[in-house]
DNA sequence: CGCGATTGGTAACACTGTTGCGATACGCTC
DNA sequence: GAGCGTATCGCAACAGTGTTACCAATCGCG
């Protein structure tokens, strides 16, 4: 047929890492495709075979982040008191924000101008959230939470979660603001807020 | 001295009111400063000799947003109920935020790449959420809410509404998900939380 | 009336994402 | 083995961006 295809999966792997790491490092302004595509050793032409377009590497990432997200929420052990998991869920979701501060900016803002997640990354990113779906479920059931629907609850935490990250990391809350404290204490107060009295 | 300015007042909040339309109509993307220039019937140059940059353009976005904002807050009736005027502050804030989502992903998310709020508007955006920290103050001084400082009350409260009304405007909830009924709910359960027992 | 100073539009610069075209480099056929 | 066909990839052009340097326009004052 013809020449090889050098723009195959290794490099299709390449420069998703490459980007991660220019996002990382600069911010998601700083994301290129020339820039992306010299440091990788190519042209800006690999990643639209490979992507299509720069929303569409920009989705790339935003599933890949969804994916190490998910393994972190799914890790996180349940010790049967809805309230103590639910916190370490919580725990687990701002662990994972702060790891990599510009690959959730993709996830949960829109920090690239252009870029909407497909049908397929949005599944993707509410498959991420079922452990705490989950964990409200059960306690629904077993009577330690009020009867409201699980997904009323779960947007709940998840509300709350997100906007205290999101307000730490761009830099909204108050300096002598200690975050870490203050962040158990809300999701705490929060849960308990869904006990059957 | 030499000819008349052109680039005056007037012309400066004519701009803004434009951006703030270009915003509103296509997004953060679609504010062009060769686009507002011809729209407002002059040049790029009046954006940098009126607000300097860009950036800075944007950052007079934010205040004016902060400052609608705050005056919606400022105006909601306070019953004396601290429950009931947390959930009341936080419908204000989501009617203020749906009224104009654009301006309200400047003012919360960085929408907008390269632009960073400068100190006092910062100042300004702080000042906007006092009628929060009152309506908490009260309460904890009234001995209805538990003794913790007012501050990690406001952020838990600002937290929750700030993630559901991002959730709810990057469209990152459930379709079928009724966000009208649960909010109130969700405020309420958050809210109740910080009672003292 | 003309000089000087100040103001503002034009045009250039460096950059972006995107796309079409042409060079490249292989497998197949003769 | 030589040449052809074709899939493949890099370069360069295009339209757009923010920004800035420059030069023309325009007034008050001497």
């Amino acid at each position: 047929m013809a020449r090889p295809r050098t723009h195959d999966e290794a490099l299709r792997l390449r420069l998703l890492d490459r980007a991660g790491e220019l996002i990382s490092a600069d911010g998601p302004k700083a994301l290129s495709l020339r820039k992306l595509a010299a440091e990788a050793g190519t042209s800006t032409t690999a990643v639209y075979s490979l992507f299509g377009s720069k929303p569409d590497l920009v989705n790339a990432l935003y599933m890949e982040g969804f994916r190490r997200f998910g393994a972190r929420m799914a890790s996180v052990a349940r010790s049967g008191d809805p309230v103590a998991d639910l916190v370490a869920l919580g725990a687990a979701y701002r662990t994972s924000a702060l790891a990599d501060p510009h690959l959730y900016a993709i996830m949960f803002t829109k920090s690239v101008p252009g870029f909407e997640p497909n049908e397929e990354a949005e599944k993707l990113a509410r498959s991420s959230l079922e452990p705490l779906q989950e964990v409200i479920s059960a306690a629904i059931a077993a009577g330690i939470f009020v009867d409201v629907p699980a997904e009323t609850i779960a947007v709940s935490c998840w509300g709350i979660v997100h906007g205290l990250v999101s307000l730490e990391l761009t830099g909204n809350l108050p300096d002598e603001f200690s975050v870490g404290g203050a962040y158990e204490t809300a999701l705490r107060a929060n849960a308990s807020g869904w006990l059957r009295p």
